[in-house]
DNA sequence: TTATACTTTCAATAATTACTGAAAATTCAA
DNA sequence: TTGAATTTTCAGTAATTATTGAAAGTATAA
């Protein structure tokens, strides 16, 4: 085996194993494994990919793979592009990971952390008038709850929108 | 029916509502349903609920309702007392909003951002020393990654024992 | 002890979620 | 147009995850 041959291997390795921890790391935050999986092979891929080379890279199926593309191009996570002079799609990453961590804190308030407010606000008029302890403390926790999901939703805006230059500082000053 | 019947209804709807819109919630960012709704119901409870409560209201196998009050337990997230002259235990949750998130954000760090950290710092030592233009990308890419999830570490870990008073005037800065 | 109340475990089952693959739809060059 | 290339859909199936419930285990009062 020459030396090329061996680094190659060594890539493709690393790759893999990074591509495989991707997909459990996502798992375990609610994204389904095979998309975190399909993002993570586009983040370490050198040149946009086509639906063909994701299923034969993770040995999914066409239709497995076209959704998955679908849904990461829904994100704003990758974007698709056709290479002139050819009929099939090319997908490519964004590779900067405070626009992808932007992108994903965004959707998620935009997807759970929204609604779950307004089933907060709603909870929390339904016991605004009620009478006696319990329904004092009930409503007194869900105005807690509420208001440190506004606050959240706020912070989630700003990263949203976030740039790593605009950031850091702002996190020094946290971490002090 | 009475206004108290009626104040005791309109509050279990509330409180069904909530809990319901909480599991919803919990399933999305990667948390057992069932799991979530027993949180959330003993977040709302005015006194410390026994297994068999929990099964009645949440209409949960006993087995299910055990196994859930021992992750939460686990977690921090409640604990379990025994009152005087009951055989039973009784469980009763933190209530303080910014001590649970606290928890919940410090678990998931020691879950899973510390095991997946140390996968990434192995691809990027794995990928170094590698020739290429490909290779040097993607350690590139590995290593930003690294290092912003890094940092996340190092927020988590601080959100994980911060308190309102103490976050709260960061914060201000951070949204002004 | 012993009987009883209570808790835990876990094999079987149910419910949910993800995936496949082939047919239908679409696109595009000729 | 036509038809080959490509993408999308989706019914059927597989894989995963969650739940039940009864038996085994444990703790406690008498």
């Amino acid at each position: 085996m020459t030396a090329t041959q061996n680094s190659l291997n060594e890539l493709t390795a690393a790759k893999d194993e990074f591509v495989t921890s991707w997909g459990a790391l996502g798992s375990a935050w609610g994204i389904n494994r095979t998309l975190a999986q399909v993002h993570a092979l586009l983040l370490l891929a050198n040149e946009p990919l086509t639906t063909d080379a994701v299923m034969k890279e993770l040995k999914i199926s066409r239709g497995n793979a076209n959704s998955s593309l679908r849904e990461l191009a829904g994100w704003g996570l990758i974007r698709g592009l056709v290479k002139k002079g050819e009929r099939k799609e090319h997908f490519e990453a964004e590779k900067d990971i405070w626009k992808i961590f932007g992108i994903v804190i965004g959707e998620r308030k935009r997807r759970e952390v929204v609604p779950a407010l307004q089933v907060l606000r709603r909870c929390e008029e339904r016991t605004k008038a009620l009478k006696g302890d319990d329904a004092k403390s009930v409503h007194g926790f869900l105005q807690d709850l509420r208001q440190f999901m506004e606050m959240g939703e706020k912070i989630m805006q700003r990263v949203e929108h976030s740039q790593k230059g605009l950031v850091m500082p702002l996190v020094f000053k946290f971490m002090r």
